[in-house]
DNA sequence: GCCGTTTTCGGCCCGACTGTTTTCAGTCG
C-alpha cells in the first residue's frame, strides 16, 4: 500500500475541488466550505491519518460528514470520486486560469464552454489567434491577455515573498507615504504581513486621513510604482517596479480600528466577526457597526472587539480556527507578547559574521528594554570566516568583561553558536564550553543527510550537558530550502526530558521553529527562547516576528526562557541545574 | 457543505473599483 497523501496534498485536492464546482457554478456557499477546509488542512500540525486513527476529524474547523468522507476516501483510495467525476468534465487546467488576474470563475467558464480553451498554455494560444476576441469582445480579450503578462512577469514560483523582504518593503512605502502624503495620521501594515504568515502574497497597508484623497494620489504617485492598478477616493492597488502588488485603505481615524481589522483578516476571521453583527441585527464593515441608519465606528481594535463582548485576539491567531469562540467567552490564553520578553539568547557581532561591535549590540539591546544579551557567534568549524575558538573566545571575554563593567545593570553574555559536526560531535572542546554563559548548538551543515543521521546529530547535540539551546532546529530557510529531514517528534521529547531549550529563530528568513513545531514542543513539556538570531543592530527587532509564531502557536509567556529576569534565566540553563541529564557539568 | 448565546433548518460578509449590454456583473481583498 502506497503512502497516504500528505496533509498538503488532501489540501490541494478540495482547493482544486473548489475551483472546479465554482467554474461550473455551484452554490457559492458550498464552494467556500470546500476552499475553507483546504487551507484550514492544510496548515494542521499532525498527519490527517492520524487525525482520522484518533476519531477526530470531525473536529477539524470546516470539517463536516461529506468532507470527512472525502478525506477518508483520499487516505485509503488516494483518490476523491467527486473530484475525479468534475475533472472528466472540466479539465483540471481550466482551475489554473483563476490565478490570472480579472479571470474569476465566471469568465474562466465563458473561455471553457465557448473559446475551448483547457488551460492557461491553450488561453495563451486563444488569444494570438483572436478567438477569445470573437467571443468575448476585444476588451476583454485586452483585459486576459494584460493579466496573463502580469501572471507570466509575476516572478518566480507562486511570487510570494518571505516575510522579512515584505516587512523591509512595507516599512520602505510607509516611510515615502509619510513624506509624501498631506494630511496622513498613520500608516500601518495589515494583511498576512501583520498577521506574521512566513511568506505574504502582497503588502496591505492602511491608513487614516480626515481627507483620505490626497493620500491615495500619494501612493499612486510614489517612486516605486510601475502602474496603478486602480484608485478610488479610499483605495489604491499599484504593482511596484520590482513585481510586487500592494494595496492601501485610508479612511478618517475614527474607522481605524474597523479598518484595520478589515484589512488584517484572514477573511475567515472577519466573515465570523461579521456573522456576530448579523445576529445582533446589523451588519460589521470597514465603517464600524451599521444598524439601519445608524452607524457606530471604531476607533480601534479594542473598541470593536468589546463591542461583540469579546477579548482582542492577537493578529497571528485570527484565522477563525477557534480564537473567536475562545474570545467570547473570555477564555483566549495567556500568550508571549512583544513585552514579555526580557532579553535575547542568540546574537552575533564583528567576531565572527554580525557587522556591529558587542558594545553596539548591547547598546541596541537595553535601548530595547532588554536587560541582557547573549552573544552568540560563530564557532570555527562552520567555516564561516572568523569563526571563534578557544582563543579567540579568551579575548572575547575580556571585552564583554569591559563592555559590562560600562553597561551595568545591563549584561552581556558571553555564548557560542557551536557548530554540530558531521559525527554530532561538537566543534570546540568542553573546557572552553564550560567557560561561557551558555551555549547555543545549531546544526548548520549536512543537513541533507538522512532522516537517522541528522536526527542522530541533533539527538547529540541535546543531550550534550553543555548545550542550553539547540538553534533554529530544521534549518529551513523560508522560500529558500526546506530543512533537514529530522525527527522533530523525538528532539523534541528528547529536549523536554533533558531541559534543552527550543529555539524559535526569530529571523523572518528562518522562523524555525516553526509554529506547529511550536506548539508540539509546548505541548511536550519543552521550554522554548524566541531569539533574534541578529548580525546587526537593526536585527535584534526581528524578536517581533518570533512573537508572532509564538503566538499563532499559542505559546505562553511560561514557557519562553527569555521572559525571566537574568538570574532566574540563568539558573534556568541546564548546565546551571542540578537535575540535568547526563554527566555533571565542568564547574564553572 | 457547514453550523448553532435566537437556528438541527435556513441561513451563509461586505464594500470598492472597473468597465460599460449606462445599472450592474464580475473580480478582488
Amino acid at each position: 500500500m502506497a503512502m497516504p497523501p500528505t496533509n498538503a496534498a488532501i489540501a490541494a485536492s478540495f482547493g482544486l475541488l473548489a475551483d472546479l464546482l465554482e467554474i461550473r457554478g455551484e452554490s457559492a456557499f458550498k464552494v467556500r466550505a470546500y476552499r475553507r477546509a483546504a487551507e484550514t488542512l492544510g496548515t494542521l500540525p499532525e498527519p490527517l491519518a492520524a487525525i482520522r486513527e484518533r476519531g477526530a476529524l470531525g473536529r477539524v474547523a470546516g470539517v463536516g460528514a461529506a468532507i470527512a468522507a472525502k478525506i477518508e476516501d483520499l487516505l485509503d483510495t488516494g483518490q476523491m470520486r467527486q473530484l475525479e467525476e468534475i475533472k472528466r468534465e472540466i479539465p483540471a487546467g481550466v482551475a489554473g486560469l483563476l490565478a490570472v488576474p480579472d479571470i474569476g470563475p465566471k469568465r474562466a467558464r465563458r473561455l471553457h464552454h465557448e473559446v475551448g480553451v483547457g488551460g492557461v498554455d491553450d488561453l495563451r494560444a486563444a488569444l494570438a489567434d483572436g478567438r477569445v476576441a470573437a467571443v468575448l469582445g476585444a476588451g476583454e480579450a485586452k483585459r486576459i491577455a494584460e493579466g496573463l503578462a502580469a501572471l507570466r512577469s509575476g516572478g518566480a514560483d507562486d511570487g510570494r515573498l518571505p516575510l522579512g523582504v515584505a516587512d523591509a518593503l512595507a516599512g520602505d512605502l510607509m516611510e515615502r507615504l509619510r513624506a509624501a502624503a498631506p494630511g496622513l495620521e498613520r500608516v500601518a501594515a495589515a494583511g498576512s504581513l501583520r498577521r506574521c504568515q512566513e511568506t505574504v502574497g502582497d503588502v496591505d497597508l492602511v491608513a487614516a486621513a480626515e481627507e483620505p484623497g490626497p493620500v491615495v494620489e500619494a501612493f499612486a504617485a510614489l517612486p516605486g510604482v510601475a502602474r496603478v492598478e486602480l484608485k478610488g477616493p479610499t483605495r489604491c492597488r499599484v504593482m511596484l517596479e520590482r513585481g510586487v502588488a500592494a494595496d492601501l485603505w485610508v479612511l478618517p481615524a475614527r474607522h481605524w480600528g474597523s479598518l484595520l481589522v478589515h484589512v488584517t483578516g484572514d477573511q475567515y476571521h472577519d466573515i465570523r466577526l461579521r456573522s456576530l453583527a448579523i445576529a445582533r441585527g446589523g451588519r460589521l464593515t470597514e465603517y464600524g457597526y451599521a444598524e439601519g441608519e445608524r452607524l457606530t465606528p471604531f476607533a480601534t481594535e479594542e473598541e470593536l472587539y468589546a463591542f461583540f463582548g469579546m477579548q482582542v485576539p492577537p493578529p497571528p491567531t485570527r484565522a477563525d480556527a477557534g480564537e473567536v469562540e475562545l474570545a467570547l467567552r473570555g477564555e483566549l490564553p495567556a500568550v508571549l507578547a512583544r513585552d514579555d520578553l526580557r532579553g535575547d539568547l542568540h546574537a552575533h557581532s564583528g567576531w565572527s559574521d554580525g557587522t556591529a561591535s558587542v558594545r553596539e549590540m548591547a547598546v541596541a539591546a537595553r535601548d530595547w528594554g532588554h536587560a541582557y544579551l547573549a552573544i552568540t557567534d560563530h564557532s570555527r568549524g562552520l567555516g564561516i570566516a572568523n569563526g571563534l575558538d578557544a582563543e579567540r573566545l579568551r579575548a572575547q571575554r575580556a571585552e564583554i568583561d569591559r563592555v559590562n563593567a560600562e553597561l551595568a545593570p545591563f549584561r552581556v553574555l558571553q555564548g557560542i553558536e557551536v557548530e554540530v559536526r558531521a559525527d554530532g560531535g561538537l566543534d570546540l572542546p568542553d573546557e572552553a564550553l564550560a567557560r561561557l554563559d551558555l551555549v547555543v548548538a545549531a546544526v548548520h551543515s549536512g543537513l541533507r543527510q538522512g532522516r537517522e543521521k541528522v536526527t542522530a546529530r541533533a539527538l547529540a547535540a541535546i543531550r550534550h550537558p553543555l548545550v542550553d539551546v539547540l538553534a533554529h532546529p530544521t534549518g529551513r530557510i523560508v522560500g529558500g530550502r526546506p530543512g533537514g529531514d529530522f525527527d522533530m517528534p523525538a528532539l523534541i521529547a528528547e529536549a523536554a526530558r533533558t531541559g534543552t531549550v527550543l529555539e524559535i529563530d526569530a529571523d523572518p528568513g528562518r522562523l524555525d521553529l516553526r509554529a506547529d513545531h511550536a506548539r508540539e514542543a509546548v505541548a511536550a513539556g519543552c521550554l522554548l527562547s524566541v531569539d533574534s538570531d541578529a548580525h546587526a543592530v537593526a536585527g535584534l527587532d526581528n524578536l517581533r516576528f518570533g512573537v508572532g509564531v509564538a503566538q499563532r502557536a499559542r505559546v505562553p509567556p511560561e514557557r519562553v526562557l527569555n521572559t525571566l529576569p537574568l538570574d532566574a534565566m540563568l539558573a534556568r540553563l541546564k548546565r546551571n541545574r542540578g537535575d540535568a541529564d547526563g554527566p555533571e557539568g565542568p564547574p564553572a
